[in-house]
DNA sequence: CCTACCGATCGGTAGG
DNA sequence: CCTACCGATCGGTAGG
């Protein structure tokens, strides 16, 4: 059945209320996402938040229900996608270090792009309610499990070379995680060329052969 | 000029009553410590403090002038320890290499030994206040500063094998800076067991070739 | 060193 | 009567 083009103006106009919609969304966990990160959660007052939108605090109330769901939003967001990085389907054909490049690229630039959110979890897993701090738990057991996964069968492979797995893990996690203490987007290493070298350093922790083409000079020194 | 047994015996009276009060600061800073550690510091309240204490608000404030001074003491403490550990005599004469693998020992065993409060400055610097921030950037930097020269020197020695030195340092900062959220001193690895496993994943992201009496299985390998 | 408080500021919501 | 808001103020609690 067709459409009037009085229900496709209407449908038109939905659209676009639904974006803008989203785009006041959007808004208001830029500016929290930047206020947490800044100040910490119990550090960061909903007025903080407002201020800097310009706006009231029941204007934030209508799109967020509590200042705990706008944090528990952010942190969502940002682990996810840092969390998931090492997961790959249970039938790729490929070996264990060739998934392990790709994951800690994935991993490095999740990073990257979520530096400011992708700590909370971290730094303030206590302001997170329950049933969000055992999904986060869960996901990120879930990544060490995967990571671990791919060390142990890399160095089976002959791969790899490192001592306790789980610590090298967590090594590698904690790279990353700590990340948010030093880099900043407009510093001396562009984000681009951070994603390198960051997961440089993390297969280097995992014991990896560097492959001669990756080595600065290679092939020209002495 | 000879002390009476009067003023002998008000000397100690004084030293007891010296004794006792540092005493009660330190159970004062054991409990804000652990406190501060597990719900961050406007997460945790005087009332939280002082419950844990089973004494009054007055009594912690006889101590410390402010809950402020307290994160402030706990954040200094931990952190110059931390923090000095890359520093050498200017007249030491062992090679670079040599003071890198003192230094990364010194320094994964003051985070072990202070891994509630040592990161309390990075996670919460927005608490400090001016003083004590430039003081701890300051002994931050020069943290950096001597651990990159050591890279460096150890680099042209030869012995050491990294791309870029400044990131090299961070993520070796980073693996100590983030050990609280993994880290348990009851864990499965004990401290001492693990400053060893510590400092040996530190000197790996410096690239310094591993002593072959510390590798596993050398020797009986194949 | 405690009981009893204070000035201020918090997260969240009322009516219109 | 709906939505998307505003000015004003709520009940509770923070550090001191």
């Amino acid at each position: 059945m067709k459409k009037s083009i009085a229900q496709r103006a209407q449908q038109e106009r939905q659209t676009i209320v639904e974006g803008v919609h989203d785009q006041k969304r959007e808004r208001i966990l830029d500016v929290a996402r930047e206020l947490f990160f800044r100040q910490g959660f119990a550090g960061t007052t909903m007025a903080d938040i407002v201020e800097q939108l310009g706006v009231t605090k029941p204007y934030v109330y209508y799109y967020f229900p509590s200042k705990n769901d706008l944090f528990e939003t952010l942190c969502w967001q940002a682990s996810h996608a840092c969390l998931t990085a090492m997961h790959f389907d249970k039938d790729d054909p490929r070996t264990a270090v060739e998934k392990l490049h790709e994951g800690l690229h994935r991993f490095a630039a999740a990073n990257i792009v979520h530096f400011k959110a992708g700590t909370f979890f971290y730094r303030e897993s206590g302001v997170l309610r329950a049933p969000l701090q055992r999904k986060l738990r869960t996901l990120a057991r879930r990544f060490y499990d995967e990571l671990c996964e791919l060390l142990e069968q890399g160095r089976q492979d002959g791969e790899l070379d490192f001592d306790n797995t789980k610590l090298t893990a967590l090594a590698i996690g904690s790279i990353a995680g700590f990340m948010y203490t030093w880099y900043r987007p407009d510093g001396r290493i562009g984000p681009e060329d951070m994603v390198g070298q960051l997961q440089n350093i993390l297969l280097k922790i995992a014991g990896a052969k560097v492959p001669a083409a990756k080595r600065k000079g290679a092939g020209t020194k002495n």
